[in-house]
DNA sequence: AAAATCTGGTTTGTATTGCAAACTAGTCTA
DNA sequence: TAGACTAGTTTGCAATACAAACCAGATTTT
């Protein structure tokens, strides 16, 4: 029994909270696992509400882990998102910080 | 691109709250790997305020997870935490979900 | 022996969050 | 043209996380 705190537990409370809920985590690994992903496919897969969904993308972006894209399909008004290169490396670090705090049993 | 969300976000999805909070995952893993831990050793090895540690364990406690000992060391008060059964499923059970979510790259 | 200080926490107040219900803006249908 | 549908945003509320303030008692200082 030391006085220190083994380094993986430092990390997790330093862990970035904007990727550590579990909604935002979760959009923002599907958005890495493809080139762009729209509104409707997120909340009809996650099963989000649309609001839940839209104030945590909002927050994603305001982050600058994802762009939005507006446009539309027709007529109909189409919400896309990409990551953005910044959102891509907070997340391979968080998923980096958690691989290793890991107990490995 | 399907429409089915991969199992593993859905069980990120489904992570268990209490236990996906950093200071109360951290608290939970070090009362994993002793015996029993003191309130003063948390404090100091983990850096979280008196209040926020003192509000983490009662709620880790509320939900089953820690033991609540008090005691007295000579004539001073001492709080320490013990992990139960049900905290030490608890936690295992997040960090497979985790460990099976995290992309292995 | 009174006052001040220290120990070991708990309670309280506040700002932030996560969430869905309610709303907005426009399109399609009867 | 009224009503329903699509695609999202905003609002309101309950639950959190956090530290400052507080409390009970032990110890030290004056």
């Amino acid at each position: 029994m030391t006085d220190t705190l083994n380094p993986e537990m430092q990390t997790i409370l330093e862990l970035d909270r904007v990727i550590h809920e579990p909604a935002r985590l979760v959009i923002l690994t599907v958005c890495s696992s493809a080139e762009e992903v729209e509104f409707k496919f997120l909340e009809t897969t996650t099963g989000l509400s649309k609001g839940n969904l839209s104030s945590h993308t909002s927050k994603l972006e305001q982050a600058g882990y994802l762009e939005v894209v507006k446009a539309f399909r027709g007529k109909i008004p189409v919400t896309s998102f990409k990551i953005t290169k910044t959102g891509k490396a907070a997340l391979a670090s968080y998923w980096t910080a958690l691989r290793d705090a890991i107990p490995n049993t």
